[in-house]
DNA sequence: CTCGGGCCTGAGAACGTGCTGAGGACGCCG
DNA sequence: CGGCGTCCTCAGCACGTTCTCAGGCCCGAG
C-alpha cells in the first residue's frame, strides 16, 4: 500500500512517515501544495494524508483540483482545530475523511484503514509459503520452524514477495514498493537485498528471471 | 455489541449515548458508581465507558472492586485532565484503556473499537509472561517470585507492554496509550523508559525491532 | 567460441537508530 | 528550606543497517 504524506511541518511528517512504515506501509512525503499535487496526479498511489494548511496551495485546493480531474484518490484531511477553517470545508472541497489536529495516531491509522478497506480485503494473520512463515504483527519470519532474523529492509522486502508467490515481480516494482525510491535509483540495491535474503533464506528460494525480475518459489 | 455508560453528567451523557447508538451499539446509562458497579455486575456488556468522577464510588474504586470480582469487562476510563487523578492511576488500576477530558469523540470510537476487537473474554486476574507476573489491582510486578518497584509510569508501560506479549509495538502507539502524547512527542522518551524497565526485569526481556518498535519476550 | 549485458557479491563508507549517563524541573514530605 | 523520587530532555556514543561501488561471474545471442 503506498500513501502520499503532504504535510510542511517537518517533525510532523517525519513522524507520520516513519509511524506508517512501520505498519507496512510505503509512504512518500510532499512538503508543499504543489509538489503534494504533482505527486499526486502521477503517482500510483492508494490514499493521500493530505495537511489544510501548507505553503503553496492549500489542502482545500490541493483536492478540489485533483477532483476536477478526475482523481479520486481516497484522501483523508488533517486540519488544525482552532477555527477558521472547520470539518464541513473540508468535507465539502471532495476529501473522504477528517481529522483535526491534534489527533491521536491509532485514530488516523484506524481513519485510513477504514478509507483503504473499500474493496481491499483484510490481509491474512500469517503468510506462509512453503516452509517460510511471515507474521506481520509479530515482525518474525521462520523457516522450517526455525527463526530468521532480517533487518527491516529484508523484511520489507520479503513481506512484499510473499503477498504474490510464484509471481515474477519486476526489480521497478520492488524499487516503487519496498524502496519508494524514484526511477533514477539503481536497482542495483535490490540485487544486492535479494542477495541478503538468500543467504539468510537460503540459496534457491528467490528465482532470478533474467531480464524481468525475481520470483519467491512456491 | 452493548455498552455501558457510567456517567454523572446528564448532557454528557446523552451525547453519548445518542452518538453510540448511532454507531450501532446498543447503549445504558448508568448515572452514579454504585448503579454503574451494579449493572457491570449483572447484565451482559462488551465494555464499559466510565467517567472517574462519579457519585457514591469512583470509577477507579469501581473497576478495582468489579476487577477483584473477577470481571474482566474492557473499561475505557474518563477523566478530567486537570490534574489529582492521572493517567498512571487509571491504567494502575485496571481499565483496559484511558482518555483525558475532553476529549475528541472520533477518539473515543477508535480506542473503544480497538478495545472490542482485542476483546477479553477470560483475562486472567494476574498478567503473566514467562516468569514475569503483573497484577494491574494491586500495581504489584514480580519476577521470579521476587517483587519488582516500578514507578507509575514504568508500570503503565509495562502494563500495556504485557497485554499483547511477542507482538511488536510501535513507539508511537506507546506513546499514544502510555503517554498520552502527540504525534510531534520525541520518542526518545520511550527508549528510556525501555531502558530502565531493562534494568530492572533483565536485559533481554524486551526485545528492540530495530525502526519498528519493542517486544515483549514470551 | 566470443562478446555484451545483466546479475552477483565483498568491501567499506555513510547514515540512522537506539542506548545511556548527566542533569534540570517539579512536586512531595520531613 | 533541603532531600528525595519521578519524569523528562539532551547530547554523545556505539553499533547495526543501508547503500554505493567495482570487479568478476554467468547466461544467452550471434
Amino acid at each position: 500500500m503506498r500513501l502520499l504524506v503532504v504535510e510542511d511541518e517537518a517533525r510532523l511528517a517525519a513522524a507520520l512517515q516513519r509511524g506508517l512504515r512501520a505498519e507496512g506501509f510505503a509512504v512518500d512525503v510532499a512538503r508543499t501544495g504543489p509538489a503534494g499535487l504533482d505527486a499526486a496526479r502521477h503517482g500510483g498511489y492508494d490514499a493521500m494524508i493530505l495537511d489544510v494548511m501548507l505553503p503553496g496551495l492549500s489542502g482545500y485546493e490541493l483536492v478540489r483540483t485533483l477532483r476536477a480531474e478526475q482523481h479520486w484518490l481516497p484522501v483523508l484531511m488533517l486540519s488544525a482545530k482552532d477555527g477558521e477553517y472547520d470539518q464541513a470545508d473540508g468535507l465539502d472541497c471532495g476529501a473522504d475523511d477528517y481529522l483535526t489536529k491534534p489527533f491521536s495516531y491509532v485514530v488516523l491509522l484506524a481513519r485510513l484503514r477504514a478509507l483503504l478497506r473499500r474493496g481491499a480485503p483484510e490481509r491474512p494473520a500469517v503468510l506462509a509459503v512453503g516452509d517460510l512463515r511471515l507474521d506481520p504483527a509479530r515482525r518474525r519470519v521462520t523457516r522450517a520452524d526455525a527463526e530468521v532474523t532480517l533487518t527491516a529492509r529484508e523484511f520489507a522486502l520479503l513481506n512484499y514477495l510473499m503477498r504474490r508467490p510464484g509471481q515474477v515481480i519486476s526489480k521497478i516494482e520492488l524499487l516503487d514498493h519496498v524502496w519508494n525510491a524514484s526511477l533514477e535509483t539503481a536497482p542495483n540495491i535490490v540485487e544486492v537485498y535479494v542477495g541478503y535474503l538468500r543467504r539468510k533464506l537460503g540459496r534457491d528460494r528467490l528465482e532470478t528471471v533474467r531480464g524481468v525480475g525475481y520470483r519467491l518459489a512456491m
